[in-house]
Order: C-alpha cells, then structure tokens, then sequence
DNA sequence: GATGAATGAGACTTCATTCAT
DNA sequence: AATGAATGAAGTCTCATTCAT
C-alpha cells in the first residue's frame, strides 16, 4: 500500500509544474532557479528532486505536458463547429481568446519554449511536435473546405495552415513581451477578413 | 591622443559585437560566457571590458544597431519601388530573402531578444522601438495605397502592417528553431496571395 | 522544521566568524579571499554563503559582536572592583591584558576596522559605536571619582576618558604592528602613573 | 643631455607621491587602482611606471618620505623652544595641529601605512623606523628635562615618549575616521595637564 | 518520504602590469 | 619618452544537485 496516494502525488507534480511554468514566465528558464520552483510550491527542493531528475526535465516536462497539448485542446473546442469556415473562424477565434484571456501564460511558455529550442533538440523536438499536429489539424480543416466546395480550390491548404500559425504565435510572442498598440482582437477580425477575402473571394464580395 | 586610431577601435567594436550575436545566437544570451565571446573574437576578457561595461550592454547594443536598423535597412531597400502594392510586394520579399538568406542571423537575434525582452525592460524598449518603426514604415505604404485607390478603401492600414509583422516574424522564429516543413519561399506567396486578394479583391479575381 | 539544529547553526556561525577573523588579522580585510575564510573554516564558500551575505557582512558582524562587546565585557569584568581608583586601574590592566595577552587578535581587529572604517560608513558606525560606549563607561568611573572627592575636582571625565581609549588603542594599533621595544606592562605602569598623579596629587605626593 | 631635466623629473615623481597619496587615504591602499594614481595627477599608467616599479614601492616611498621625515620635521619646528618642558609642549602641540590642521592628510597615511604593516614587511620596517625616531627624540627631550632638574627624576623617558606616541597617533587614527566628539585640542590640553602633574608634580601644585 | 544544508564548478568583473605604437 | 590598449589571473557570488538527518 502506498504511502502517498497515486493522486496525491499527481497533485504534487502539477504543483511543481504550475509553479515551474509561473517562475519560467517571469524569468525565463536559465533565470530561473530551482530554489524559486521549490518555493513557490512550498515544497523543499529535495522533494521536487522526486519527481524530476533535473531543471531540464521540468521543462521538457511543461513543453509536452502543457504546451503539447494546445493541438488535443484546440480540436476538442472547435470540432462541434459546423462548416469548415466556422471551424477556421472558431480556431482564429480560439488562438486570440485563448492565449489572451483564458491561459495567457500558455503564451508566454510558447516563448521560452522557442529561444531553448535553439539549442536544446529535445525541447526542439517537443515545440516541432505541436507546431506540426496544429499545421496538420488547420489544414485538414481547410481540405475539407476545399473538398466542399466552399472555399476556392487552388488554395494550398498547407501553406496556409502554417501562415495562420505563424500569424497567431507571432502575435504571441509579441504580445507577450507587452508590444504595445497591439490589440488581439483587431488582429482577429483582420485575420479573419484576409482569409474570406482569400479562401471565399465571392462571399467577401457580398460584404462590399 | 589615442594610439590606435578611432577606425581600429570601431573594428574592434564590431568583431565584439559580431562574437557576441554569434555566440548569443548559439546559445541564448544566458548561456553565452564573457569567454564564450572573448573567444570567439580572439581578445582577452579584460579588452572586451574596455568596449562594453558589461555583458548586458553587449545585448542592449546589438539590439540597438543591428536589430533596431532593420526599420532603416527596410527602407532603403524598399522605397525605390513604383506602385505600393510593388513596395508591399518588396517587403514581404525582404522579409523573407532578408532574413533566410542574406542575414539569417538576424532572425535568430530576434528570437533571443524577445525573451530578454520579458524580464529586461531596457532590451523590451528596443525591441518595441523596431516593431513600431517597421509597422508605421508599412502602414504608410498601405494608406498610399488606399490613398491611390488602388488597395480597398476600408481597409485598415495599421492593423493590417501589424498582422504583417507578425506573420513574418512568427515565420521567423519558427524558421530559426529549425521547423521542420517551413517554407519561407511558399509562405511568401500565400502571404502575398492573401494580401492580394484582400487589399484588390478585383485584381484578384482576373487570376481566377 | 529545521533539520539542524539551532545551536549547531550557531556553532557553525561562530566557526566562520572565527575563521574570518584569522584571516582578516593576517592579511586585512581586502586581501582576505572567501576561500581563505571558507578553508579556515572547514566550509564551503557556499556553505558560507547561506550564514552571511556578502563579505562585508561579515566584516560589519564582527565588528559589532567582537569589537562591540569589549564595552561591556570591560563593565563585567570591572564593575566588581571598590573605589573608582580601583575600577580605574582595572580598566587600565584590561587594556592591556586582554588585548595582550587573552584577546590578542581582538587588538589586530580593531586595526583592520578603523582602516575600513575609512571608507565604510556602515564600519565606522559600528567602531564609533564601541568608542563611545568604553568612554562613557570610564567617563562615569571618573566622575564617581570627583563625586566620591578622590580625585580632582576640575578634572574633565570626558576628555580624560577619551584620552585614555587614544592611548589603550594607540598602543594596541602599535602593538599589533609589532613595533619594537614596545612592552603593554611598562606602559600600563606609566599610563597609572600619570593618572594618579594628576587626579590624586597628594596621594601621589606620598610615593615620592 | 638629458631630454627632461632633474627638476622635472622629481615634480612628476612628487606629483605621483601626492596623487597616490591622495588616492590612498580616500579609499585604502588595496582598493586604490594604479587608474586612479595616473588618472589623479594626469600622467599614463605607463608613464607611471616609469618613476615606481610597482603599486607597493609607491605606498613604501610615502612611507618612507612622507611619513618617515615626521621625525625630522619634528625636530626641526621644535628645537628652537626653550626649555625642555617647552620643547615637550611644542610637540604635543605639533602632533595635534599639523596632523588637525596642517597635514591632515598625514595622518590618513599613517592609518592605512599601519594596516599594511601587518602583513607587509618592508612597509611594517617604514613605520617601526618613524616610531622610533619619535620615540627617541621626545624621550631626549625628557631627558633632557630630569638631567635639568626641571622634570621628576625617577621619570623613566623612553616609555614616557612610548606612551606620548600612542597617545598621539590613538588620537590621530580616531580622528581621521570621524569619531564624533573628539576635539583635537581638548585632547592636547588633558595630555599636558597629566604630563605636567606627573613631571612637575610641584609647579603643577600651584595651578590648583 | 521529506528536508534543506552543503558542495564546488563556473559565472561576471577588476586591475596590476606589459608592450606595441 | 609617453601612451593606453591588452592581458589573464584572481576575486566575489550563484545555483543545480546531493545526501545526512
């Protein structure tokens, strides 16, 4: 019999991961020091040494725990909308909602994540993990709009998944490090408006 | 009455500032070493102080002279083409051939400066002072535009040249951590195509 | 809870204290090196780093628990003789016993402090502190004196108590220099000579 | 033909002395740079070593030619006294108004020249060499005196002077680390009163 | 299982001294 | 002769990790 419960433990792993994700935000991770971690759980460092061998593995740890999962969080919210379109608006919607209001610090994890990627491949490999299940989720998204007939059909529905990325996690970072005059949801509506006047050139016409 | 003339110590000023982006780009400012850098310029740790006060000058300034001159390098290099759309064309080229070609350097400064930026307010102002000069300088090709008649009358100028460079940075650091599948050549043209079809939805449909 | 106790901690506090007061004797503060001290001590120069702060604090603590305590060891130690001539002459043979012969490094740190004192406003408080203290206690001994009418009534307490502390810590700063030909006993005798003679002149009278 | 005279050569070498010893007194010998010595009398560090070998022969030299001539100049202002009793009034006058009024920087000097002493040998053979040329005129003085009749004739000299010297540089290392309340020439006047009561036990019998 | 004191390698920075110009 | 840029050893302090209690 345990002496510590398997949910007990649970509890104290996301502890250590919430307050690791919190220092790592404030200072970054090099910055950060484990001594920091330890106490913003209240828990010595000698116990967070039980749950992870080392600084790096609470990164690696956070990069697929937490970051990891936006893709699996990203379909289970925009699934149920119907056409292809609402669901690219739902996903448009979500980056912008999402990072700005509900878990703004997924945003800024996001940032950390990229300058250690550089020299860190399996924190690499964890970023490109994520990078590539949304580009792929967007993308199918868009093909079966294509497929649909609703949205134009020489689109490349790839590139165009990877541009919407690329939009939304550099309108991340800068808003993480506080740019200022940049307002997430104008950045939406204009997102928005390229991609119909893009994917729906007819429909855009309409709004004329 | 200086020993060695004021081109010499401005050489050297910039192989320390060459050595530390080099350095800084490989390892993320926090990891870079004083002998990191002195190394990498072939002078003692003691000479590289007579230049820079301390490490974070170093940074400071290589955000301030090589970051912050991006506005500028854009400019020049943009300005001479005809129509604004050319000069949109221009730069989205220039954000691409600039920075995955001639100096891909660069995009991997930007990288770690965004995250100095979150805990280093004097790299954040630097960091802001690029973005909001790179954003007026394409908002003003934008509102020629509209002011010419040639892109659509209601568009908004400044946010779409804020979309922009969020797109082409947001590409950038996913670029620079190695990304597997990201073309900067195919994002170009989507980018493009989007702008296109937005800002001259009759233009575009001729290519239908 | 802490798993050491608070009187090890203590100990170890003291260990340091020691150590550093060994080292700062031998080569003054500046010279002394945190791994001089941290090797006197049988500890790490991290270990130390979790009993004081930085160097100077240690220096700022052994000023005010080594030097400032002379005042009131010297009230403990001489409070018990009879007449204010008494309590006077213990006094005297405590400069000069203590600090030759059961405190001798006391002496040494008094030097070391009045150089940083110099430079050291938080020091010179502390030594200021100490020398105000051994005044006002033989100030008041002398005062009982004139009181009691033992000793002359003109006499200044307060000029003749500074004079004597410039005298004891003349001799001390001189002493731990090694000067040569330079007997603390000899001194103490003379030094009692010429306090008796000017506050007891008759009974002076009398040994003549 | 030498291209700089004899004359010059010596200001530089006193114009160093005096910048060195102005830095030295401000900040203590070890925190003093050779920056600061060549930036205080505006001559190049190399330049600098052109007159001194090293940092040490620099603090030895003052030592040796600033304080060690305290000896002479003693002698030299006070021989033309009168008695043997004024010639010792002349002295305690001199140590308090040259070092308060005249030279007060010597005084700084000698503190940091006895801090050094501990450790530094030749420094430590400087400073012994003043003090007993001070000792030994002052004790000729008293001598000079008892051999007079005019001083009590069991007075024992030598340690006479050895107390007035610790006396006078207790007070002097006091008064340049600022501790309050201590008047220099109050000081003065108390040192006389018990030198009188205790050599001229008779005349001072009159002043009651 | 938990604690947090201890370790010690390594970071940034300073500065006495040298030497090419 | 003079300059001051360059050197690099050495100092203070930090922090990931270990382990006795």
């Amino acid at each position: 019999m345990p002496r510590v419960s398997a949910e007990h433990k649970e509890q104290r792993r996301q502890a250590i991961l919430d307050a690791a994700m919190e220092v790592f935000i404030g200072k970054g991770y090099q910055l950060a020091t484990i001594n920091d971690i330890s106490a913003h759980c209240n828990l010595s460092v000698g116990a967070l040494y039980r749950y992870f061998p080392t600084k790096g593995e609470i990164m690696l740890t956070l990069v697929e725990e937490r970051l990891g999962r936006t893709p699996a969080t990203f379909a289970r919210l925009t699934e149920k909308a119907g056409t292809p379109w609402e669901r690219l608006v739902s996903c448009v919607n979500l980056f912008t909602s999402a990072l700005g209001v509900r878990h703004p610090s997924t945003g800024r994890l996001l940032l950390v994540t990229l300058t250690e990627a550089v020299h860190d491949s399996e924190v690499r490999r964890g970023l490109h993990g994520r990078f590539k299940a949304l580009r792929e989720y967007l993308s199918t998204i868009i093909a079966d709009g294509i497929a649909a007939g609703m949205f134009r059909p020489d689109a490349d529905a790839d590139t165009l998944a990877t541009l919407l990325l690329c939009t939304a996690d550099g309108g991340t970072v800068y808003w993480v490090t506080g740019t200022p005059n940049l307002d997430l949801r104008t950045l939406r509506s204009m997102m928005l408006a390229l991609l119909r006047s893009y994917l729906m050139p007819d429909a855009s016409d309409e709004h004329h």
